[in-house]
DNA sequence: AGTTTCGGTCAAACAGTTTGACATTATAAG
DNA sequence: CTTATAATGTCAAACTGTTTGACCGAAACT
């Protein structure tokens, strides 16, 4: 935002964010869909290919649910043999997560969607733009919070 | 991104993008709560603020719901005087929306607060990562849809 | 032995949304 | 004038995703 910048400019920028935000999960979410899944698979899925071998409560955490909010889902990853779990070497009591092949299969090419939108959203916005985006995005995601 | 690029890296995009946006989205809500609204309410004054005067037909499409979902939201905020309803000239079906001074006051302290947010976070990036920011959401806006 | 932690489950409740049907009023088309 | 279409509002039913609260077993800690 510049140095003159107007109260409309600052309405401008939270709606393209809250329009971006809405593309980015637009498409997964359909392709979801049509397996009878939603957005909250897609999150589980997300964050165990991101941390694989992670603890139920750590991807509680991640997500930021009570853990009845993804008992049912999380099982039937489990039960469709997208996810699998194995208890922890040093506490039996954890389950760590991971993908299995089918997972893997499906979380990518939810990820290969999104990432293509970014793709394109960045070669159109230059190099620089780009940086500034993730730079500001990972300050944001630390903030308030 | 630069151009060694791996996995990880878009995943950690991702995951800052996923996290900026419920850090920004978490203190207006905790706001609206105060007062027994919902994001929706937020939304709703949102684009009414921005595009004073707007239709409820071009409202439901700015926020891509049916118009169910906004019927009580929306009849709240005028009952609570926060929105205010005239018809408008050249077709009096349809209803222009305009938020009310005391709706003007809502509207802003919620705005204030994110703005905040991002000002802060802006101020932390720099202004060459903020052009990049405002510019890549921008395009993603208008990406896909 | 007693307590805490991790994970799972059941039940009740609530929020937000959708589809579908229908009504009112105003405009447009014939 | 009659009929069709458009903008809005409302009621009802269903579904999704979420929460809080209670309780359980297994494993670990003290």
């Amino acid at each position: 935002m510049s140095d003159h910048s107007s109260a409309a400019d600052w309405r401008a920028a939270m709606e393209a964010f809250f329009h971006a935000y809405k593309t980015f999960t637009a498409k997964p979410d359909e392709m979801l869909a049509r397996r009878g899944l939603a957005r909250v698979h897609h999150r589980i899925l997300f964050f165990v290919a991101h941390y694989p071998g992670l603890s139920v409560k750590d991807l509680l955490a991640s997500l930021g649910v009570t853990k009845q909010a993804i008992n049912i889902p999380l099982r039937q990853l489990i039960e469709m043999g997208l996810v699998a779990t194995e208890a922890a070497d040093h506490d039996k009591r954890v389950k760590r997560l991971t993908l299995t092949p089918e997972g893997k299969k499906l979380e990518e090419a939810l990820h290969r969607e999104q990432a293509r939108l970014l793709t394109q959203a960045f070669g159109e916005a230059g190099s620089s733009a780009t940086e500034g985006w993730l730079a500001v995005n990972s300050i944001l995601m630390r903030a308030g919070g």
